[in-house]
Order: C-alpha cells, then structure tokens, then sequence
DNA sequence: CTATGTGAATTTATTCACAGCA
DNA sequence: TGCTGTGAATAAATTCACATAG
C-alpha cells in the first residue's frame, strides 16, 4: 500500500503525528500504542491506525508503534528531511511575528526572505530575515520556494499573490481575510483567525460542548 | 425549520459568509445569486444554498439573496450584535500582533484584557489593552468574557487553560502547537500554523493541484 | 426563464467489530 | 492476551437533479 490514496482528511493530520512523535521522543518515549497516541492528539485511536494502514503496516500486533520508525516515515512523507523556503510577503504585525517565531522548532521550514511595500522597511533584517521592495517580487526567480506566506492586508492579497507566482511559487498560506483566485495548479490553505474566533463563539453560545475541533 | 440540527461544517462556514457579504455591501451591492456568491467564497453554490437552507428560506426564487437580509440573519446567528469580550494569554510576538490587530474591523469581539508571565510587561497598555499579571489570572473573575486567545509557549498551554477556566472561561483559540486536556465543556478550536504550513508542503509535494483548503 | 430549495445519490470520513499476529 | 490492521457499517458532507416560485 502507498501513497497513492491518501484521504485528505488523513493527510492533514500526518504533520499533527509528526509534531507529536518528535516531542514524544524527546521525552524519551521510543513505543506507543495507537490509543495512548490517540489521547494525546485528541484523535480517535481507530482512526490513527487507519490513518497509518494507507501506509502499510507500520506497527507491530500487541506492540503499538515504535516512535522513531514512524519519525523516519513521515519525516520523508512530509518532505521534512530537505529544508523547505518559504518567502513571507507583508511585514506587518503578524508578519514580523511569523519572522520571529520562523518555525525553528524541529521543523525544517524556514523563512528566507521577506517582501513588504513600505520602502521604509525594504532592505532591513528581522531576525535574520532581509526585507525585500514588493516592486521586486514578480521580477525575483523564487523557483526554489514551495510556498509564499500572505500577512498583507486583504486587498493587496490577490496582486501579492499574483506576483510570487509570476516569481515562481506553486502555494500560499494565506492569513489575509479573503479567498483568492488563481490559476488551478496553485494550492492555497487559509489561516483565518477572524474566522476561526467568530466560529469558537458561535459554538460557544449554540452549546456545542462536546465537539472539539479539527 | 431553525438552527436546531445545522452541521458542524454548515457552522463554519457562517463566519466567512457574514464577512463576505459584509464586504458586498460596503461596495454598495444589495442582491446576489449563490453561483456568483459561491465564486466569491470559493464555496460551490449547491452547498451555499444548502447551508442558508437549514435556517429556512432566506432567499428568493428568481432573484437570489438580499444581502442585507442575509447579513441582518447571520449578525444574530453569529452573535455579532452584542459585544463578545474575548482575553489573550501571551504576550509574545505573535500575542502583541493579535493585540494590535484586536478584530477590528466589521467584526464585534474584541481583546479586553491580556495576561503575560513577564514583570516587565504586566502592567504596560498595548493597543488599549491593559496586561496583566498571570498569577493574577486564575483569581480574576472573567465570567463575562465567552473565550481566551492562547498565545503561550507550547509547555505553559495546558495550565494558563486551566487557569482561564478557573476564572470562567469555556472556550478557546488556540495557537499553541499542543492539543489540550480539558473538561467536556470547554470548548477549544486550534490554529496551528506549522500543521497548515506543512500540510501545505504535503500537497504541493505530492500534487494536489485541483483542492483548495477549507 | 432564472435561481432557490430540497429529496436522493454520491462521496468522504469516521467508527465498529473482529480476525490474526506477536 | 494486547494491540494492529482492515473489511463492513455508519455518519457526515457534498453534489446531483429537478420541482417550483417569481
């Protein structure tokens, strides 16, 4: 069995694991059962081992898994044992905040450059980061980066976009409070707080209690 | 037919509806079909009607949806008429961004209070949001405050909840990159940037070009 | 003729139930 | 016995197909 047809539902979880079996084994742990493993991502454990059944047997029967075969497994399915660049686009408050944080943490994703519009800003360095002129986006040969990261207010999303993709980049993760529109073989996933905190509250006074989400 | 059984993923979508439409109408349109709707919000048309459906009919055959009719529905169902007050847990970089971002914009919920762990910044004023000490925060009242932002460091995640349920809380964003253990009650959505961003890397990596997230 | 509203069909995801290996 | 792996059953969400109202 491969990876020929991984449900979404399941793909979107794989990095949820990794992140989880990486602190695990940072603890020291090197076995886990599908269920102890299920409580501490909050997924059923059913579902955990079918999740990793579309890989093949990954387990061992009355064993569980050992951690650090599944490390090595997804560690080459999430494509995290090559680093990962990533531009950022929009340095604002969020921005600058993603710049700081730039996934260090056992994550081989990282920020290497960053676009804003205000001159004011082009050509300085947070953390370690350079700042480029937005005007030099569509021009740059960003062919080595897999995705762009969109912090620019919502009406410049769309030409910010479409300009890091005239540079060469396939996806985005979009924090701008709109959807964009672009060419089919482009991959966007949206980051919408606004969204997702107006949702909390609706679930909140609707009396959702039990679900917890994603 | 009432809000009494709509679906988890109905729910969700109502958030990016009402902001949607609420941009329509700043441009001054007052009517829309669900297929020129669906285009906007890159939700299918069938599914839009759908989702509108289970609140009864609030569109027109022949015409299609009054935008202000729609907005007026969906200001209740979401809550937006009245303030909902919500907390931030962590004043870190991307804490300190959320502040001075603070929901402004068409949108009724608002940051009324921060908590941080750091002397020196309990007791500053960011943005018009007063910080607070987090010692403090399991002894303050915060009945009147439906949800925390959690934007701590993934290792104080789990007892600054606790601390915040203590003082009334029961529901939560979360943008630390743990899953939490919390009373059945307690309702928690998660936004977890590095689980998007690798996601994103998966799909890009393993072709997915036709899907949009979410 | 347009565009909603909705049962029915389909697809996707989750959960059950249990066979079988260590 | 303990825990995986997986077909079968169920549940949830989406999409189809079309009757119907304006």
């Amino acid at each position: 069995m491969q990876n020929h047809k991984v449900p979404q539902a399941t793909a979107e979880r794989l990095p949820l694991y990794y992140r989880s079996l990486q602190h695990l084994a940072s603890l020291g742990k090197t076995r886990i059962s599908s269920s102890e493993f299920g409580e501490i991502v909050q997924v059923d454990s059913t579902t955990i081992r079918k999740d990793f059944s579309y890989f093949g047997a990954l387990g061992r029967k009355g064993y569980g898994y050992n951690i650090q075969h599944l490390l090595d497994f997804l560690r080459k399915i999430l494509y995290q044992e090559e680093l990962s660049k990533v531009i950022l686009i929009g340095v604002g408050h969020l921005g600058t905040a993603l710049l700081n944080h730039n996934f260090q943490k056992n994550n081989n994703t990282r920020i290497v450059k960053a676009y804003d519009t205000d001159p004011l800003k082009s050509g300085k360095v947070i953390a370690g980061t350079e700042i480029h002129a937005m005007d030099d986006l569509e021009h740059d040969d960003n062919r080595d980066i897999i995705a762009a990261i969109l912090t620019v207010p919502a009406d410049q999303a769309q030409s910010a976009a479409e300009k890091a993709i005239a540079s060469g980049v396939k996806g985005f993760l979009n924090f701008a409070p709109v959807r964009l529109s672009l060419p089919p073989d482009v991959y966007v996933r949206h980051v919408d707080m606004t969204v997702e905190l107006q949702a909390l509250i609706y679930f909140l006074n609707h009396g959702m209690e039990e679900k917890q989400s994603q």
